[in-house]
Parts: C-alpha cells; structure tokens; sequence
DNA sequence: GCATTACGCTACGACTCGTAGCGAAAGCCC
DNA sequence: GGGCTTTCGCTACGAGTCGTAGCGTAATGC
C-alpha cells in the first residue's frame, strides 16, 4: 500500500506540544524533512479539529464503524486532507488517543503504595473514557501485525507510562521501601515486569472484565502488588 | 441491524463437544429453539471448516482486513453459509479464536508457585500463535461497544480461564499456602482480582510489549505475584 | 510577483457488505 | 417411495467505503 511522500514534520509549530517526531504524515520521516518551510504551512487548528473529531466518532460509533469520510465531515475538513496528514485509520486514531495521556502525573504522595494507588487510578480514568476504551484495544490489535504502528503505539501512549514506573520506583528506593537493583539488565526487567503487570492489569479489568478500577478494587490490587498473595491474607478494608 | 430469525441451536450434533449453547446463530436463541429436528441438518465438517479457514485468514491478513466473503472462499462453503450461522465478523472470530482456548488445563505440580507457573505458560503459548493475537484483541475492542459480544467472549474464552485460577486456589488453600476466605463474596473479589492480575499481564506482556512471556518471565512474575515486590528483592536464578 | 505547499472539492474504479431469490440436496416421518 | 422441512450453493443486487487523481484556489517565504 504505497503512500504519498510529501509529508514534511513540522518542527515544532503544532499546538500539543509534544515531542516533534511523532506524527509521520504518510510513512517516511527523511524524505525531504529538515528545512521545507516554504509555501502554505499546515493549518494546526485542523489538526486539533480531526483528532478532536476523531475521538468524538469513536465514541459514537466506536473503531470499527469509524470512516475517515466521517471523521472528515465532523472535523469540516476535505477527506483529502485527512490522508494527505495520516497513513490511515489506525495511525490517526493513535494519535487522537495518544492525547488522552497528556496528563498523567506522578505526585508524591509519601509511600509507594500511595503513588501506586495514585497512578493507577489516573491510568483508570483514562481507560473509563469511551474514546479510549473502543481505540485503544482496536490499535494495539492491529499492531500485532504492523511494526510501525506498534513503534508509534509505544511511542506515544506507552513510554509515557512506563516513565512513571521508573520515577515510581526511584522515589520507593530512596525512601528504603524497595531494595536498590544495581544491574542494570536486571533493574530493565524489573520495570517491564511491574509496568506490564500494572498497566495489564488495569487494562484487563476495565476492558475485559469491564468492571470499573475504583478506589476499592486498585487497593486490593496493590496490596497485592507489594505484599503478595501470600502477604496479609486479605487486604484491611480501611478504604 | 436486524438480524434473521432462523437460527436453530442443535443440541449437541456438532463435533467440537464444548458446552451447548455457545453458537448462537443469528440473535436469537428461543424463537422456536427447543425440538425442530426436521429438515436437513447443518453440515458440521462446514463447521469445523469455517473456523479453522477463518484463524487461517486471521493468521495471512489480520483483523481488519479479514472479509466474510474470503473466509467463505477458504472454507468451500457459500458466503451466504455464513451469515445463515453467525451475526458477523466479531461473533464469527470469537469462536474461531475460542477454540484455541479449549486445551487449557491444570495439572496439580505440587505448590502453588509451580501450577502458576504451568497455566500461565500454557495461556503464554496460546496468546503466542499469531491467530490468536490478531483476534483476540480485536474482539475485545469491539465488545466494549457491545454487550451481547462480550457475554459471548465471557462464556467462550474468559471463564474457561477463570475456572483455572478458581481451581489452583482451592488447591493451594487445601495445602495450606493461601489462607482460607470464608466469606463468599470476599473470595469471588480475590478470584476475580486474581485472574485480571494474572491475564492482563501476560496479555499486556505479549501483545503490548510484544515481548515473550517465556519461562524467565513467568518465574519472575509468580514471584512477585506470590511474595510481593518488597518480597525477596531479585529472584533467584534456579529457572 | 513568484515559487511552493496546503486546502477544498469533485469524480472515479475497486472492493466489501449483507440480503433476496432460486433450485437442488439431505435429512426425518408416514 | 412420497411428502415435509431445513440447509446449501449460486447469482445478483443496492448501498456504502476506500484511497487516489485532478483541478483551481489560498497562504506562506523569498
């Protein structure tokens, strides 16, 4: 499926002030990247308009009745454009996604059970939005079968939570809750490890089990993250 | 989108002998379901040959690409077959993928460290065939939007699973490694806990992450499942 | 003003969808 | 065997989506 290749990454002139590389327009990066700042520049309030259409579609229609041709109508942009800025369905709804996680924070709130809790609970929200709920899972399903989109899936959505396991765990460390990895290897593995087991589990019960993440149920789960299930047999209910 | 009142669920005729009332042909099961065993009887070899040809497809093309129309052509049945058995793509896919799921077992290996270890490997090699990490994701994505389809992956695929965990706990209880829970609705919260802790981490493991959940993970991961992350700081390599 | 790029619009062939209608096949029951 | 019922394969169909091409116009930098 060849694409066009006259996309240019804008540097940095869009209005989510993200990371530049990460909308592709089309499929290659190098093409004529560095310097085309001639002729008429993209129009960064269309951007906004498409993913902020794309996310109201997938809400009411979810992914797979999702048609770029709708999408373009809502964002009152030419369908045209649409393809001349993404490679195609899956692409765009990333990046519509991808914004849903702009705002995940890690406060210190004094333990690791508590910033375990706090993070957890912001991840929660995110995956109770609709929006999130019908394209996330859609994305990742396809990228089973296209590296590129899982690089920009990890890119966008994912890297951005496993910072927070990272800072998480850290914080855990200096306070003297969990003993210093020296390895380096092995402290990688340990943070693939928690960040899958966290993320998965919180992915799991909202969108298989579809049962809601709340305050109860994500401190059982800590409870078992950092005791195991052998620990306290079941968790105080001091919620 | 109205569905065709045709279906007839036969009893037990057909060859996979899983519990009855999984097809669902069509929508509805009780318009005149119990005793019409007049007529010509539906083909079960077609049967097996529709969902073996539809993991194929999801196997060469993927989920979105995957069309009703091809899989008919791959099985040597009609297009119109298919639509006389199932509502569609998703409802189709769920039970291709479901059979997938039909070896799961648990063999008593002595401690509950070892049967988690056994089930989660075994549930790690299936979510590794590439059928099942196309589809499986891909359904779980359109049930957030419909009910009747995640019931449907509920009964097929989910609480074949969950039987697992139910049964390696009753184990581990009656060994004395996990206290008993006598309140019944404390221990369904637990099991269900459990079980998201357990698939949503493989899962996130293999298809997010797409890394393997080979058999240094999996005893890395029962570990801290078991003991917790402030446990024993770094398992030991007796793999 | 000029080159360059993005935009909106229309139109297009190719494909998929899900259904309708038909005659033939394959079972049960008398 | 004859009759009844249901399924099957096949063809055809309107509706909808896809992704692209082509055109004229708008918005920038030099």
């Amino acid at each position: 499926m060849p694409r066009r290749g006259a996309g240019t990454p804008p540097p940095g002139d869009l209005p989510h002030g993200r990371d530049g590389n990460r909308r592709v327009y089309g499929r290659d990066m190098q093409s004529r990247s560095p310097a085309s700042r001639t002729g008429r520049p993209r129009s960064a309030t269309a951007d906004a308009a498409i993913l902020a259409a794309t996310r109201e579609a997938l809400v009411e229609l979810g992914w797979s009745k999702l048609t770029l041709g709708d999408v373009a109508t809502r964002a009152g942009v030419a369908k045209t454009t649409l393809y001349r800025r993404w490679a195609g369905k899956n692409e765009l709804v990333v990046d519509a996604v991808a914004e849903l996680f702009d705002e995940l924070e890690l406060p210190d709130r004094g333990s690791l059970a508590a910033d375990i809790e706090g993070v957890v609970l912001q991840f929660a929200s995110i995956l109770a939005l609709p929006e999130a709920r019908s394209g996330l899972m859609a994305v990742v399903a396809e990228a089973t079968r296209d590296e590129a989109l899982r690089e920009r899936i990890r890119a966008s959505v994912v890297d951005r939570q496993k910072r927070l396991v990272l800072e998480g765990r850290a914080r855990a460390q200096a306070r003297g809750e969990l003993a210093a990895e020296p390895d380096p290897a092995s402290s990688a593995r340990t943070v693939d490890l928690i960040f899958d087991m966290v993320a998965g589990a919180v992915v799991h019960r909202t969108l298989v089990s579809a049962e809601p993440a709340d305050e109860e149920w994500v401190h059982s789960f800590t409870g078992v993250l950092l005791r195991g299930l052998a620990g306290e047999a079941p968790p105080p209910a001091d919620v």
